[in-house]
DNA sequence: CTCCAGGCGCCTT
DNA sequence: AAGGCGCATGGA
């Protein structure tokens, strides 16, 4: 296999704008018909013909698993949607965004975006991630032509920095979660690579106890990151959805909601929460 | 100008 | 156990 610094890989089923756009990660800028964006400390520049995906990169490589890997390629998604329920709801979600995809994100990476995203709209989120970047994130090569692009900064690099500093990227509150996040993982008090390797309900247990860390951003962080396939964030708009979809006259606890989503979706019903989630932040104008 | 956003943590009942 | 409120910031 030889070094090339542009491939194709043939996919199905496969909308790479709706993915990227879809508020799983923050960092992804649309350029013409492309998206330019890093995975993996390398930045890559991505676009859809006909069924293939074409990825460009600043230096050949001659591994490509890096990609794959965060795109979720090998996933049959036709599998995954036909198991979902058969309800009304759920074939108009489908309808609304076939070919969303789920990512496989670095989990440090994840997990300091979603920390930031509390009580956020996702144009502020990127507002805010792009500060945190441009400021501590290294310089990575660039093909000629292009804007400078930068890494996200590792949990060591902002371990280090002071409070002010991540206010200064207008996270406001947050900033004193992301710093004791990063510290956490700089010291080795959480080990990230370890919670993939637990069940579910433990590793949203370790999640869980990071600061600014709840039930929903810790979810995020296990389907967006580490792809645990029936984690289930549960959002307002999720709930919003759930309530109108699924029980538009009853009055549903939040308890007997949340009861429902660990039962009624399948094995992956994180999947099935994407597209109820994409499908109703699209369906009507102005939101989101 | 006021309102509130894809939550969390803390303080009340 | 369940519900209310403050938190920073910026856009509608």
């Amino acid at each position: 296999m030889t070094k090339s610094s542009e491939r194709a890989f043939a996919v199905q089923d496969y909308d790479l704008a709706a993915t990227l756009a879809s508020g799983q990660a923050f960092r992804w800028q649309p350029h013409q018909d492309s998206w330019v964006g890093i995975i993996s400390g390398r930045w890559v520049k991505l676009r859809h013909q006909n069924n293939s995906i074409i990825a460009q990169v600043a230096e050949p490589v001659q591994e490509w698993a890096w990609l794959t890997h965060y795109l979720q390629m090998e996933t049959d998604l036709a599998h995954i949607l036909a198991g979902f329920p058969d309800d009304a709801a759920m074939r108009s979600a489908i309808n609304a965004c076939r070919g969303l995809r789920l990512l496989r994100q670095d989990p440090w990476e994840c997990l300091a975006s979603f920390i930031l995203s509390s009580t956020k709209q996702i144009v502020q989120i990127q507002q805010i991630i792009a500060l945190l970047c441009q400021r501590f994130g290294d310089l990575l090569p660039v093909p000629s032509g292009h804007e400078p692009a930068r890494n996200f900064p590792s949990a060591a690099r902002i371990a280090l920095l002071a409070e002010s500093e991540l206010r200064d990227c207008k996270m406001g509150f947050r900033a004193p979660y992301l710093l004791a996040a990063a510290r956490s993982i700089a010291t080795g008090r959480l080990d990230l690579n370890r919670v993939a390797d637990l069940p579910l309900a433990e590793a949203r247990a370790e999640l869980v106890q990071l600061p600014g860390v709840g039930p929903k951003i810790a979810d995020c962080v296990l389907l967006f990151a580490y792809g645990f396939p029936s984690a289930f964030p549960v959002d307002v708009w999720v709930m919003k959805a759930l309530r109108e979809l699924y029980f538009p006259r009853g009055k549903p606890t939040r308890q007997k909601l949340l009861h429902f989503t660990e039962t009624y979706f399948g094995q992956n019903a994180g999947y099935a929460q994407q597209y109820l989630f994409h499908y109703m932040r699209t369906r009507r104008p102005a939101r989101g």
